[in-house]
DNA sequence: ATATAAAAATTACATTTGTAACCTAAGAAA
DNA sequence: TTTCTTAGGTTACAAATGTAATTTTTATAT
């Protein structure tokens, strides 16, 4: 019984497939895969299997042939909760500690993290 | 033959009391462990175990009885190695994208960035 | 209408992971 | 020294994961 958000390594490859065309059939899936990672047809329809039980992808019939599959999480959702449990994992659940570990080995600029600020200050 | 780096959950809760011990024998672990967690002795032992097999942990004997374990991967090389993979998995690889959507999110402050700009800045 | 091709569904299987029971050896207590 | 306790080592086992083979169904070409 793991939840919409409980997604495996393999099965995020297929969501973010998903995520980025909507609505699409077993084909395309594989056709975009590829390129990034190569996988069997069968692995792939196991995969969406797995996704759709947990009630993270919907499938609909088109016709008795063809099949589309919907994703059935928010990407923005499904980041957020991937970014609290890595934060939690390792840094405290503090943002600010992954931060100050990004400053501490360059993996940040001034200019960016200045740019951030702006935005910041725009929608104020 | 995963190496030093592939460290799981379960085995990451050890790890992290190493880290903050250095140098400690199964029962200061288990100790520390609860609180976080609440593990079996043969659980922990089997972490332990695990970390050894894969170089991650050294286990030096103080006499006949007594067995002290050591961290053999240093946590900052961990962490750097375990963002990389976060970025990747999520974000492109960019920290950009990472840092743009705790912006809009609200999860981090515009003092916070501010306060990042200044320690590079004192850095210089 | 029948054989063949394509898609879908089911089943399989090795590896990894979390958890712990079981067995053995070495001091401590009696 | 015999027994109990405690630490260490080995083995086990179910669930999860990545991967794919097998079987069944549906459609298309002959």
């Amino acid at each position: 019984m793991p939840n919409k958000y409980d997604i495996t390594d393999a099965e995020l490859e297929i969501m973010q497939v998903l995520w980025n065309n909507e609505e699409c059939d077993l084909n395309s899936i594989i056709e975009e895969l590829n390129g990034e990672t190569v996988k069997n047809r069968n692995t792939v329809k196991t995969l969406l299997r797995r996704l759709i039980l947990k009630g993270s992808v919907e499938s609909r019939k088109i016709n008795l042939k063809d099949t589309v599959y919907v994703p059935k999480v928010e990407k923005e959702k499904f980041l957020s909760d991937q970014n609290d449990s890595f934060l939690k994992k390792l840094y405290n659940g503090k943002t600010g500690n992954l931060l100050l570990n990004f400053v501490e080995n360059k993996k940040v600029s001034k200019e960016e993290l200045q740019k951030l600020i702006d935005i910041l200050e725009s929608e104020e």
